[in-house]
RNA sequence: GGCGACGUAGCCAAGUGGUAAGGCAGAGGACUGCAAAUCCUUUAUUCCCCGGUUCGAAUCCGGGCGUCGCCUCCA
């Protein structure tokens, strides 16, 4: 039984959506003003994750991320580059997806921009208005807060609390200090839309209310984000949907922690952020996927080189595993049974230990550290198989093939590997250059079968020489009793 | 000031009443011509501190210390 931890009534609550068999997901984006940094990153592996995890479940999941593309950042940095705000914007979202895709993040079935659905917008804003939970003043629209009785109930405060915060904007317009703006007037020359209240540009808050609904309909079973949006970002959103509509918004509402640096909040106005481009410079993005789920999504997780460098280490130990799983069941055919060994273990329960492990790890408000745990015990049980296996015992082999494709679904769910169509991993040459690696392979046989015969003359020097050298170029050679193996290192 | 989270080995981290998972790093051994990979063994008598509840607590309660977050744009 999946078990969701809800911020709205603080506790977990078993996962029930609102339809049998189908989730609506909806996930609030980035502003695309900058380049995205890796506090930005891990709501998108985490609700990834989730999503994946649902999808596992055998769930129908309809998941809806939006991009803040109208805004006074991106407004404000367009002019400074000289550039339409909508151009900037549509630059960032493109360098998004690049990143996005490095993370092997799945493209959302929708994934809706702000300047699309102004019409829809100021349509959600006159039925607010009309329903007296909004108020136009000289050109801007506000939201009543005060009129909406459960405002506060997903940060758990009360008014008091939020005016004793008393950093509430001063604004004349405002009939109470708490009202926040759903249209904002535009300043002389500013981007943009014709309304009934003239020429402006929607509130942040309000479009994110509009285009879940419009994407994903009334019955929305998960709204997730980074914990700061709580308060004020969700606690609005609840209350524009709820006036408007008449009905429950959101049933379950999930908020991921901080990326910290040295245990402060990585943010922008801080200016302690990194962004995931330059991350992977130096790092493979393998490893900065799994960085961002060894920890519970919900605690923070502090950043800095040494820490992603530990967990890159640990990511080769998964793939070797995966190699030595792939080059033994090279040729195989998979029509063999999978039946006993002759190793004395009971492989197949083994395996369905670890898969039950795995999913009850997930189950738990999805525990991804556990589950990746999980994982690691796997690993060492092919490897212990792998060294005890009878290389002409078929049914071995058919074992093996129990093993990857335990391995293939832990990595559905986690999203850390990327693979070619035979369930390979996809190697960075691969990727980079497919003639090239060719060629590499054919050069490395002749190299080796040299190396190989300096070898059988005991020739130490030679042997050792060629080894180190191609070390230094990244190459990694091993002299294993099935022969001898090469790979980049990674 | 209001509200909230957290404090487990050198580092990361799971575990919310039954006697401390997993990873990285380190040490010893096996295998190897030497390595690498892998396997075996090893690294917290103890979970920030002090009290309390309990047959039993890292886990519950009270107090203290420390760190962080939200209350303002922020993932």
């Amino acid at each position: 039984m999946l078990k969701v931890y809800n911020t709205l009534t603080g506790k977990k609550e078993e996962f029930k959506p609102h339809r049998d068999g189908q989730v609506n997901m909806y996930v609030c984006g980035p502003t695309v003003y900058n380049y995205i940094h890796l506090g930005n990153a891990r709501p998108l592996v985490v609700f990834d994750t989730v999503r994946r995890y649902l999808i596992h479940k055998g769930y129908k999941v309809k998941y809806v991320q939006n991009f803040t593309d109208v805004d006074d950042k991106i407004i404000n940095r367009a002019k400074e580059e000289g550039v339409l705000p909508l151009e900037l914007s549509k630059k960032y979202i493109e360098e998004y997806f690049k990143d996005a895709d490095a993370l092997n993040i799945m493209r959302a079935d929708y994934h809706p921009l702000v300047s699309e659905n102004i019409s829809d917008i100021i349509h959600f804003i006159q039925l607010l208005i009309e329903k007296g939970y909004a108020y136009e003043a000289e050109g801007d629209v506000y939201f009543k807060v005060r009129k909406f009785e459960g405002y506060g109930k997903l940060s758990g405060r009360s008014f008091d609390d939020m005016l004793a915060g008393a950093r509430v904007e001063v604004n004349e317009k405002k009939q109470d200090p708490l009202d926040f703006a759903l249209w904002k007037k535009a300043k002389e020359g500013e981007l943009n839309w014709n309304s009934p209240w003239g020429e402006g540009r929607p509130g942040w808050h309000i479009e994110c209310s509009v285009m879940a609904h419009k994407y994903l309909g009334d019955c929305i079973d998960i709204h997730g984000g980074g914990y700061d949006l709580v308060f004020p970002h969700h606690e609005n959103e609840i209350a524009q949907s709820e006036a408007a509509l008449g009905k429950q918004f959101v049933k379950y509402w999930m908020h991921n922690g901080f990326i910290t640096v040295n245990k402060e909040k990585m943010s922008k106005s801080l200016g302690n952020f990194f962004l995931v481009r330059d991350i992977l410079k130096k790092f493979r993005p393998e490893a900065v996927r799994f960085y961002l789920l060894s920890t519970h999504y919900r605690s923070p997780l502090d950043f800095d080189d040494e820490k992603l460098e530990s967990f890159q280490n640990g990511l080769r130990r998964l793939e070797n595993a995966w190699e030595l799983l792939d080059e033994r069941l090279e040729g195989f055919d998979k029509s063999d049974s999978l039946r006993d060994d002759k190793t004395g273990n009971n492989v197949p329960e083994l395996l369905t230990e670890k898969s039950l492990s795995f999913e009850q790890a997930m189950d738990d408000d999805f525990n991804t550290a556990l589950a990746i745990a999980v994982w690691f015990d796997l690993v060492k049980e092919v490897n212990i198989f792998l060294k005890r296996m009878d290389e002409n015992d078929q049914k071995a082999k058919g074992m093996l093939l129990g093993f990857k494709e335990l391995f293939l679904m832990f990595n559905e769910v986690l999203g850390i590997f990327k693979t070619d169509d035979t369930g390979k991993l996809k190697s960075k040459a691969d990727e980079d250059n497919m003639q090239n690696s060719n060629l590499i392979n054919r050069l490395m046989e002749i190299i080796i079968d040299l190396r190989q015969k300096a070898r059988e003359e005991k020739d130490w020097d030679t042997a050792d020489g060629i080894r180190d050298r191609l070390k230094e170029l990244g190459i990694i050679l091993e002299d294993t009793p099935q022969g001898v193996r090469w790979k980049l290192n990674r």
